[in-house]
DNA sequence: TAGAATTATTGATCTATATCAAGCCATTTT
DNA sequence: AAAATGGCTTGATATAGATCAATAATTCTA
């Protein structure tokens, strides 16, 4: 189970985590099960955790006024998955996660993670890494969504998830894209017509 | 000038600069002054630079095949100002930067920017809690494009951001919206009879 | 300060996508 | 194996917002 972050450790630093350093990783996480459709947040409280995903598929997502679920993210084995915007200012969540699939976890808390990167480098610089890379990628997703036509959003996730499309039915990447799920089967049987 | 930034650097790590770690910082900048219109990144050129803005008014766009420009992020004082995914990952860009308003800017390069989160660990605490923020405040900015009427984007703008509402003309907040220049204008006049 | 350029408003259409509704599979549950 | 549930498709219709067009207001600039 640790050895899927640790390999996740060496791929994003492209470093090798040293077996001293990684005890400390070990000791921060907690292994956590949840069976398909169970809830790792609910909205309105505060997401007082971070978790690595080592199998399985979830989502995080907000329902509004009138019921409509919007997926903010999905994540899949080796994904991160927690609100940070919750996380860091310890403000309640606005939104949901729960599991789509049969999932194991690992997780751990902001007290475990604040000590673990004064501890650990290498984890410190994926942190970091993951941030970067968070971040470069949902301001990706801003232009797609602001920009793009509902076909074209969906073209844009077959290239840059394809493992999505794969992993998840169709009516949430749907949500995820900001169409209905109406909207994504014309547009895919228009695709395949092509 | 360089007083801005290390006020920003205060503020944001919730600390104060030793005179002997802010020499650090003052030796990675060179001021950089543009006047309105004048371009700072042309599309396909690899972004090198990381800048923050002393004062003035920028914005990033993208320019789609219909010549139709589509608005990423505005800058003003106080704010950074690059293409973050061709910044890190050397890849051309897709963007253009230019001004808005005449704007004095500090300006730094990759390597400097590196050769600084060494020698200043405040500096270096600065950029990931930029970072951090950034990818927060772009999750929900998502969360709105993909949720929200083009009255309740409007409406979430003036929330987050008023000092943008104020600074830049309409049809620059259309494009960072997502709707049209007209939409706008309507939604703002059903706003104001209300 | 006049003329040019840019930006904003308003009205008349048009269209991409949403909504509503029904039926069909494929799984899961009993 | 029947029933229930959740997901997908397809058709008919509605609508938010886009597009097109013209005018008005604002702001550059020479």
């Amino acid at each position: 189970m640790l050895h899927s972050l640790r390999n996740y450790i060496n791929r994003i630093t492209s470093s090798t985590i040293s077996d001293e350093e990684f005890k400390y990783v070990e000791a921060a996480f907690k292994m956590k099960t949840l069976k398909k459709r169970q809830f790792l947040l609910h909205e309105g409280s505060v997401c007082k955790f971070m978790s690595f995903i080592i199998n399985g598929a979830m989502r995080q997502y907000h329902i509004d006024d009138k019921g409509n679920e919007h997926i903010i993210s999905f994540g899949i084995e080796e994904w991160w998955i927690s609100d940070r915007g919750s996380f860091t200012n310890l403000t309640p969540s606005r939104y949901n996660i729960d599991a789509i699939e049969d999932t194991n976890l690992l997780v751990t808390t902001r007290d475990e993670i604040n000590s673990l990167k004064e501890r650990s480098p290498l984890f410190l610089k994926m942190a970091h890494i993951l941030d970067e890379n968070s971040f470069i990628a949902s301001q990706k997703r801003v232009e797609a969504t602001i920009s793009y036509t509902a076909e074209e959003k969906f073209i844009y996730l077959m290239e840059t998830n394809p493992v999505f499309v794969k992993r998840f039915p169709q009516n949430m990447l749907a949500s995820y894209l900001g169409i209905t799920p109406e909207t994504l089967s014309r547009v895919r049987k228009s695709l395949l017509g092509k």
